[in-house]
DNA sequence: ATTTTAAATAATGAATTCAATTTTGCATGG
DNA sequence: CCATGCAAAATTGAATTCATTATTTAAAAT
């Protein structure tokens, strides 16, 4: 997946760019139900624009696994299952896993001192137990990562996947022990970074993921 | 990264689809020449459609990296460049590392016999100094661990950055020794697979594409 | 001769239109 | 009451049209 290059400033964006990442974000957000049909006509007029452009936006986001085209009968957006949840993590375990060896690699002082800070806020809504500011600075440490491993096809291709995992988060809460060890292994991450240990972080990178989804898998389990 | 529901026969193809996949192959296989700008009237007469569904074709194939799209002033074949392949292949490596270990788990006698196959047609092109052939198995053999990981998602993302670094081939030709050397390294990966270690694996495989780069930077680099 | 400018030509972006398929609503029959 | 069939409506797929932006060509000026 390529198309990393929102920051080119320079570059207009087309239309169905735009509209692309509008609803990516409404999606992401569950502000789109999974499961929900997209009307075409629908979109066009809250929109403002042609179903050319919109059409487009869609097949991007079809290719990123965020809607499911049906020829002749549509779009819908995606459901989170738990198959899902267990096909995709393992794959991003292993872009994180490459992320933080390259980003031992590569990381700069400047970007070392932001994953502290972030670290530190993200510490202190965990003890506040401001879940949202948590996530928040959670998603901020592993993409500081990812931009410091250097390597924008990476990045690319962890922002799609991680935009097919993040709505899970409406899904179930995080239990309490899980927190605590989510954020144990974020100290982990943290130090071995600062080491710039480009062993121990893929592999605590890893395990977190790994713990992430096993969390995920039993509290789903659990509803279900 | 998705769609790849091509074995989904029941479902009929939309033609952007099936402009996308030939547009796919003719780019994979350098029929069109990278850099090489992409004119929408003459594809649009090449293929006999209008030029809706070959524009939805292009926003797919740009998500891909196998195109990139300039507002306003059309598309051009992606480049293959040095930089490219260097971004590329540490992703690959991670998502081949991650497929091997799945694959050790999940692997049947049936894909593993498939597999020993591929690797003995693979080491009769070699004998026989077939570099078309050994390419084909080659690339089959990886494939089919993909395949044995079970693992669609994984699958999907792994065709799509091997179809950005595929047309290397036809680059740089492949040294005697690092011919070798990738046979020796194909020999490990066999002989790890009907081991089904998990651990040796992945570790192989990351070593086989890292060792790949290697050559094709230092092709690369003595030509220019 | 080279550079600049302006008109024309061509190409792209997006809206609209037309065609084909699917869905819906309702009537009919079991 | 539920299932089946059919016409109407809605929706999607793809072609065409219109508008805008780039590129090319040729004339004019230095």
């Amino acid at each position: 997946m390529q198309s990393q290059n929102a920051q080119n400033s320079i570059e207009r964006k087309s239309l169905h760019e735009e509209l692309a990442d509008i609803l990516r974000e409404m999606i992401v957000d569950c502000q789109l139900t999974p499961g929900d049909r997209i009307n075409e006509k629908q979109l066009t007029e809250h929109f403002g624009v042609s179903r050319t452009p919109l059409r487009e936006a869609l097949k991007v986001l079809s290719k990123e696994g965020l809607i499911q085209l049906n020829v002749n009968r549509g779009a819908i957006v995606a459901p989170v299952t738990l198959s899902d949840l267990q096909e995709v993590f393992p794959v991003l375990a292993a872009l994180e896993g490459v992320a933080g060896e390259l980003a031992c690699e590569n990381i700069t002082d400047a970007q070392l001192r932001a994953v502290r800070r972030a670290h530190a806020l993200m510490e202190s809504a965990y003890r506040n137990g401001d879940l949202n500011t948590y996530f928040k600075y959670n998603q901020d440490i592993h993409s500081r990562i990812l931009d410091a491993a250097d390597n924008p096809t990476l990045a690319s291709h962890h922002r799609t996947l991680y935009g097919r995992v993040k709505r899970a988060r409406f899904l179930a809460n995080l239990s309490n022990e899980r927190w605590k060890s989510a954020m144990e292994e974020h100290a982990e991450i943290l130090s071995a970074l600062e080491a710039r240990d480009g062993i121990k972080l893929p592999a605590i990178l890893r395990r977190h993921l790994a713990g992430k989804l096993a969390a995920l898998t039993s509290a789903l389990q659990e509803t279900t």
